[in-house]
DNA sequence: TTTGACATACCAACTGGTTGGTATTTACGC
DNA sequence: GCGTAAATACCAACCAGTTGGTATGTCAAA
C-alpha cells in the first residue's frame, strides 16, 4: 500500500499541526511537505489541490475526534445528566499545554476560510456538529427524566440547541485562549458553562429525577 | 491633510472588510489596494508592512465599536442587570444580514494570527478585552445590588469572568454562524447567555434588587 | 507489464516589499 | 501676505522570493 508509511496519512497529520497553529491560507503546501518529510509531488498524487487537503484534513480530525471521545472516560457514566456534566469537566480537563494542542483544527478552519473554500468549511461544520450530535441524546434524556420537552415546547430551549451553545462556548474559549496565551480563560468559561446547565437542570425540573 | 480623501483610512476600511471576509493571510497587499483603491506605493507609505496594517485594523476596529456601543440604546438604562440584558438584547439585534457584516475583525485575526502574528494578536486581544471591560461596572453593580461579591467570594465567579465569558460566547457564536451559514445559531446562543445571566441572577441572589 | 506510490524539475502567477519619482500641503522667513 | 523650501501623500514600475500546480520520470509490487 504505501513505501514508507503512507504519505497521505502523514500530509494529514501535518496539516492538522500547521493549520491548527498558522491557519490554512498561511500553511503552504511546501509547508505541509516539508513537515510530513514528503516531496510535492506526493502531496498533489493523494490530493488534485490543496483545498481538497483541507477537507481530507477536516475529515481527518472529524475521526481523531470522534475516537478521543468515544474512549474518554465520561461514556462510562450511567445517568444523562451526570454523563453530560463529566463530558464537561472532560473538556475542562483537556485544556491543557500549548495553545496547538487544545484547539479545535475545524473551528480555526471553519472561521478562515467559510467564504473562500465553501467545500472546507462544510467538512469543518460537519465536523462540529456531528459532535454536537453526540450530546443530544445525552441531554435529551436529562430533560425528559425532569419532564422537560426535549423539543423546547415547556422550556424554550432545545436539547440540539443546548448540544451546539456548547460548541459555542468551547470554540469562543479557544479564540478567547489564544488572546490570552493560556487556557486560564477557557477553563473559567466551561465552568461558567457547566453551571448554566447545572441551573437549567435545578430550576426548570418540575419533576426531578427519581434516581439520584 | 490628504489628497483625495485619506488612503490610510480607506485602507484601513478595506482591511476591516476584506480580512473579515478572507481573514489576514488570504487578503494580499494587492487586494487591500484594489479595493481601497489605492497604489501598493501608498500602502506601504502609510504602513511599514503588512502587519502593521493588521495591527492598525485592529485599533480601527476597536475604535469603530467603541463608538458603536457607546451609543447603543442599552448605554440608557440605569438598572445595572437591566442594562446588561439590554446589552445582550443589543448584541442579539444586530447578528443580522451577511455573516461579514455581523462578524468580529478581532476574533478572526485573532484565531488565525495569534501564533506568527503575536503583535495582531494582541491588538486584537486588547481589542476584545476592552470591550469586555466595558461591560464589568454593569455585572459588578447587578452583583452588589444583590449581596454578592463582585470578586467572587461568594459565588465561584467574578464580575470580570462573566464578562469574558460573554465575550466567549459571542465570538463562539460567530464561528457556528460561519458554518451555519447565518446567524440563527448565534442568535440562539445568545439567548442562551441571556437565559444564564438570568438565572445567576435570580437563583443565587440572597438580597433581590429592592427596586426591581 | 501494468499500476499505484512517490520523486525531481520546472513554471507562470502572485507575494510582500522597494525604488525613484511627482503632485500637493505645510512651515516659515521676509 | 507672499515666496519658497521642506515635508507629506501618493504613484508606476520593478524586484527577488514564494505560491499552488504540472510534466515527466522512477521504482517496487502485483
Amino acid at each position: 500500500m504505501s513505501r514508507s508509511v503512507n504519505a497521505r496519512e502523514k500530509l494529514l497529520e501535518a496539516a492538522v499541526k500547521l493549520v491548527r497553529s498558522k491557519g490554512f491560507a498561511a500553511t503552504s503546501v511546501d509547508d505541509l511537505c516539508g513537515e510530513a518529510g514528503v516531496t510535492k509531488g506526493a502531496f498533489f498524487h493523494h490530493f488534485p489541490s490543496k483545498e481538497a487537503l483541507g477537507i481530507a484534513a477536516a475529515e481527518h480530525w472529524s475521526k481523531m475526534t470522534g475516537a478521543l471521545f468515544a474512549a474518554a472516560p465520561y461514556q462510562q457514566v450511567d445517568e444523562p445528566l451526570e454523563r453530560l456534566l463529566a463530558y464537561l469537566r472532560f473538556r475542562r480537563d483537556i485544556l491543557d499545554g500549548e495553545l496547538c494542542e487544545f484547539t479545535c483544527l475545524a473551528g480555526t478552519m471553519l472561521q478562515e476560510v467559510y467564504a473562500e473554500h465553501p467545500a472546507i468549511a462544510a467538512a469543518c461544520q460537519e465536523s462540529i456538529a456531528s459532535h454536537a450530535a453526540t450530546l443530544e441524546p445525552m441531554i435529551a434524556a436529562a430533560m425528559l427524566a425532569r419532564g422537560l420537552d426535549p423539543g423546547g415546547a415547556s422550556t424554550g430551549w432545545t436539547a440540539s440547541g443546548l448540544a451546539l451553545h456548547s460548541q459555542v462556548v468551547l470554540q469562543g474559549a479557544f479564540i478567547l485562549a489564544k488572546g490570552n496565551g493560556g487556557p486560564a480563560i477557557a477553563r473559567d468559561s466551561v465552568d461558567h458553562l457547566t453551571r448554566y446547565i447545572c441551573l437549567l437542570f435545578a430550576s426548570e425540573g418540575a419533576t426531578p429525577d427519581p434516581r439520584s
